[in-house]
DNA sequence: GACTAATTGTTCTAACACGAACTAGATTCC
DNA sequence: GGAATCTAGTTCGTGTTAGAACAATTAGTC
């Protein structure tokens, strides 16, 4: 056979754009880009962080993620403030109306996503859970993340799973 | 358990986006950007197709594709041409470098990719096969695609993996 | 045959995406 | 304590992304 794998990762791919699409639809109405909807499940009911967790939690490379805060912090969702200890950092956190809309569409949202998955039942959640993570485990070997390297593609609803506690 | 489905989509997103950056950083030093790479393999070994087809294919939208195909054709790899029967289509197909420079990375970007599957044995592709298959299918339902829906989100190696005939 | 509707590809706008260069500030090391 | 090094964010250049508006063309309908 010539090249199983490919078969697999068309799988994936598929499976994954397929999802992204679903959710960025949803997101696009909620008067939101992906991006911001990540910086904002990423804050929600958070204190808030510096620029680099928050790039680090949401996958967005140091340099994009400057123009999405730009555009959260003109519509008043979100503040930047100079950090004390370190004047390098910069501590960003939604404000009250940042707060309020989290937790206006964020639930919205999981339970919009929620559908997607109504085709599987538990085990095979548990059961696709481990074949991904042996799978990503494959790839990522001590994840050599000089820097940068780490936080490369496109994110997308991550922040949404990592919310899920 | 509270949405116990996010953890799993948490590790969908996870492992592809793992892969992704993977395949865009050695696309990067053939010196081609994903979609590019993605047009080139899908037009590999081919006599041509419409914009459309191709598009539809590689999962870019038709606006998107224009400005990939435009470089391309600059960089002379790929022409256009007028189609006969219907005159609102486009015919397009590598130019000989173009089908030389395939011939020659796309190989070698396969053989790159081969070692992330590696953890996986040819059992457990199949287990993941269907499973992702599953769930896509949860939320392609008869695909509504009016017209541009369907090819909505960012592709990578999708090309790559349809090759595998 | 003319009118309407649908399709193809291009153009345009706003927002991302990555890498690289840059500034300002903190650490290391001698 | 000062020079070399590292780190955090911003800015910039090129390319991708989706969506909407558009012109050109074809198809469907009467």
């Amino acid at each position: 056979m010539a090249e199983r794998f490919l078969q697999t990762l068309r799988r994936l791919a598929t499976a994954y754009q397929a999802f992204a699409a679903y959710s960025a639809a949803h997101i696009r109405t909620l008067d939101l880009t992906p991006p911001q909807f990540d910086v904002l499940a990423t804050l929600g009911d958070q204190a808030g962080m510096t620029c680099r967790e928050l790039g680090e939690r949401t996958l967005i490379t140091k340099g994009t993620l400057t123009g999405v805060l730009d555009r959260l912090e003109v519509r008043g969702l979100l503040r930047r403030e100079p950090m004390e200890h370190d004047r390098r950092s910069v501590f960003v956190a939604l404000t009250p109306a940042g707060q309020e809309l989290h937790a206006r569409i964020f639930p919205e949202h999981v339970k919009h996503l929620r559908t997607c998955f109504a085709a599987l039942d538990r085990q095979e959640l548990r059961q696709l859970d481990d074949l991904l993570e042996r799978l990503a485990s494959g790839f990522a070997p001590g994840a050599t993340n000089d820097t940068d390297v780490a936080a490369s593609p496109k994110t997308r609803m991550i922040a949404a799973a990592r919310r899920a506690h």
